[in-house]
DNA sequence: CCAAAAACATACTACTTAGTATGTTTTTGT
DNA sequence: ACAAAAACATACTAAGTAGTATGTTTTTGG
């Protein structure tokens, strides 16, 4: 990777980091050069302005990271409603980036951003809608194998699951101990079982 | 009503309206003033700093709100399934004040305030566990009352359907339009209906 | 009615913010 | 090797920020 390509990618990461403990209002340009050690000049060459860097955040670092943890094991099981309870359960308890007091680094950008910034908005939904879409897809392929009823409705679940999933990130933030994540998953497996 | 008192509580509630729209960092003291057309000495004579307002606003406007939205309609309906569905119905297809771009305040106020400012956690977190007990011993009087099985757990249950909430709180804000609840609407007529 | 306290008004400060102006250094293609 | 472009560095600006200093007005109790 050639140098410039690095530096841009230092900020990015590191700005992500921050960002995601911090929120995206509280962390300054400032603190990103002081925490990547390079110069406003170098900062102000990648990056028009702070907001690009957000877009540039959202799309390149938040993105494939969410593809990577959310969608990827999706596909890999045949079984979608144990691929969905594990997803989760590996997401909340077993992810050694996301921390439960700082919640899901996509909810919080939702939050913070929308409605205020479309662009934001919209790349937040394109990410969205790309998990929506393949848990979907799963389930819709798990009725025709016979692990789900056939009268269940595939965009409803899912919608249903990603919204628990986004709550009880709230909810870790406010209890700050991953325990409370526990009840969830457990209502969580009777609530995948009724699908069967 | 002293004039004293009112112009404290008109401080409270126009500050709490901008703040639910553009989030409490980026809600200024002086767009506070601006638009309350109360002057900066009557603003610091009320409050010490932005964050004993933010407090207050939690505390004096926040809480009393959510009581009589959240908590109260679960205790007019005996049937507590149907007084589950038929709060988040109000709250999020009819409640006048709650903006589908806004999302709902309590978890604004989480996502953005917790884990950095304490104070605002351990208040917000009040209001959630006076809404969780509630909701719970409605449900576990629905045990009793044959209205659900004797084998629900009815804090799992509360958590579960609390996180529901707050994520297609979020799911809304994305899609900036109503229609987006319904399929969630109609996921939580289903789970509910598998408690009978 | 009138002094003391409460309530409000105005002008200011010290600091932080995103962004810019104007450089210098490093890389790159020929 | 060397000019041109890319990449980075430093010092600055203008606008905003929360909060303060120092007043004046209004209310209140005796």
């Amino acid at each position: 990777m050639k140098k410039a390509e690095t530096t841009r990618l230092t900020i990015l990461q590191k700005a992500f980091e921050l960002i995601y403990v911090n929120g995206y209002q509280t962390t300054s340009i400032d603190e990103i050069i002081a925490t990547t050690q390079v110069t406003k000049g170098a900062f102000y060459y990648h990056f028009k302005t702070k907001d690009e860097m957000g877009l540039a955040i959202i799309n390149e670092i938040l993105k494939p990271t969410l593809t990577k943890s959310f969608i990827e094991p999706l596909q890999k099981e045949q079984n979608p409603l144990v691929a969905i309870y594990n997803l989760m359960d590996n997401l909340l308890m077993k992810n050694e980036f996301l921390k439960v007091e700082y919640g899901c680094p996509a909810s919080n950008f939702t939050q913070e951003m929308t409605p205020w910034n479309v662009d934001f908005g919209k790349a937040l939904n394109e990410i969205t809608k790309e998990w929506t879409e393949v848990m979907t897809s799963t389930i819709e392929k798990g009725k025709e194998n016979g692990f789900i009823r056939k009268e269940v409705n595939a965009e409803q679940v899912t919608i249903f699951v990603l919204s628990g999933y986004w709550g009880i990130r709230n909810f870790g933030k406010l209890e700050n101990n991953k325990k409370t994540y526990l009840p969830y998953l457990k209502q969580l497996k009777i609530y995948l079982k009724s699908l069967e």
